[in-house]
DNA sequence: TCTGGGGTCCTAGGACCC
DNA sequence: TCTGGGGTCCTAGGACCC
């Protein structure tokens, strides 16, 4: 079956640059980045002149959301220190992130995609799967329509490929971006996926990278001479079997047009580390907000939690996280409160804080509470 | 003045049950 | 006293992705 089918994968170019060009146009073709909290808004003076910040004028934590194609020019990406940014680019205009614009531009692209093929995977905000094994029309023809509909109901653009898996429409869709269109067969697969690097690959990350340099294999066709027993060795059975497969194309995942969230959480970087007992009252009030808004997030999504947890992270990057599963599911901010105290007791603190998260899993809709009265009853 | 926030999945060990 | 195995749940950490 899994030759047979057609999936492609479709990401929007420089997704939320481009949002915020659809509104200050005068901005396009110079470099831009979006990130950081506490970025001023453009403003436009009497005359109507926009003024934006600049990267240089930055000070704090963040980190680079998105950057235009020229920033990226200047070597500013994604997840960069934005402070770091601003030594490569300190002319470049600095926005604010709005991630309200870009949920309603997720929204309206992804509509336009299933108005033409309706089996669509989410993959986040500015990406998505699609599978048209059932389509009558040639994989050209829908991959231009379904690029068409995207520009005409968001302005924006995007790139595409159409190839038998979801693995190989991934990589695709990044070899003629911007606004690109790649077609993807298993002929074409060796001669074009091979030589590229194993960090390509969508699971093989910068740990498992280094771990295949280290032996000598930096490319996919390197992987695909290397023996399955190597890579069990290196990687155990479960990664070394999936990259042993991936390496040859192969890959039968289905396209999922539905999931259940998992868990839900929210965490802060603190714009200085604290400490836990000078710091004692800002703490507490932070942890009070984080349970607060995880507790509307559960109430929007109707749903409750069993397993409470919290994440910390040291000055020194060092993440500790404790959860606790309790006996009934609990939604209320003063419950998630409770939990998560709990949790914060059995943390050894010895140094000062940079993050403090609060997370909800074990998640179960409205119904499920039904089991703790039927419990109840059986007492 | 490096390094955000929201997720998923996997592994591994221990408790506990049969 | 010593020796098992399978299965599930819970917890902690880590890799990875957008």
């Amino acid at each position: 079956m899994s030759e047979h089918r057609r999936i492609a994968h479709l990401d929007m170019d420089a997704f939320f640059a481009s949002v915020e060009l659809l509104r200050y146009p005068h901005l396009k073709g110079q470099a831009v980045v979006v990130g950081g909290r506490s970025v001023p808004a453009p403003w436009q003076d009497d005359k109507g002149n926009w003024h934006h910040a600049r990267l240089r004028q930055y000070a704090g934590r963040g980190v680079v959301t998105t950057s235009t194609y020229e920033a990226r020019a200047h070597g500013v990406f994604s997840g960069m220190g934005l402070m770091q940014s601003a030594r490569l680019a300190p002319e470049a205009i600095l926005l604010p992130a709005d991630f309200e614009a870009y949920r309603h531009h997720s929204r309206l692209f992804k509509s336009a995609v299933r108005s033409i093929a309706p089996l669509v995977e989410d993959r986040g905000i500015d990406e998505i799967y699609i599978d048209l094994t059932e389509s009558d029309v040639s994989s050209v023809d829908l991959a231009r329509q379904i690029k068409q509909a995207v520009r005409d109901a968001t302005g924006l653009s995007c790139s595409i490929a159409v190839a038998p898996n979801k693995l190989l429409a991934k990589i695709g869709s990044d070899l003629d971006k911007p606004d690109g269109l790649t077609i993807l067969d298993m002929p074409s697969f060796r001669e074009r996926i091979w030589p590229l690097s194993v960090s390509k690959v969508n699971g093989i990350g910068p740990k498992a990278t280094a771990r295949l340099k280290e032996n000598g294999i930096h490319t996919i066709g390197e992987l695909a001479e290397t023996p399955v027993d190597q890579l069990i060795s290196l990687f155990g059975a479960s990664t070394g079997n999936w990259m042993f497969r991936i390496a040859r194309g192969q890959d039968d995942r289905p396209v999922l047009t539905h999931s259940d969230p998992k868990s839900i959480s929210r965490e802060t970087t603190f714009s200085r580390d604290l400490d836990v007992r000078l710091d004692r009252t800002e703490l507490t009030s932070i942890l009070d907000q984080l349970c607060e808004r995880l507790s509307e997030d559960l109430q929007r999504k109707q749903v409750f939690a069993r397993t409470i947890g919290i994440k910390v992270k040291f000055a020194d990057f060092k993440v500790v996280t404790r959860d606790v599963t309790l006996t009934k599911s609990i939604g209320q901010a003063m419950d998630l409160r409770r939990a998560a105290s709990e949790c914060l007791r059995r943390i050894s603190w010895t140094d000062r804080i940079r993050l403090l998260g609060v997370r909800a899993s074990g998640l179960s809709g409205l119904d499920a509470r039904e089991p703790d009265q039927l419990q109840l009853s059986l007492w």
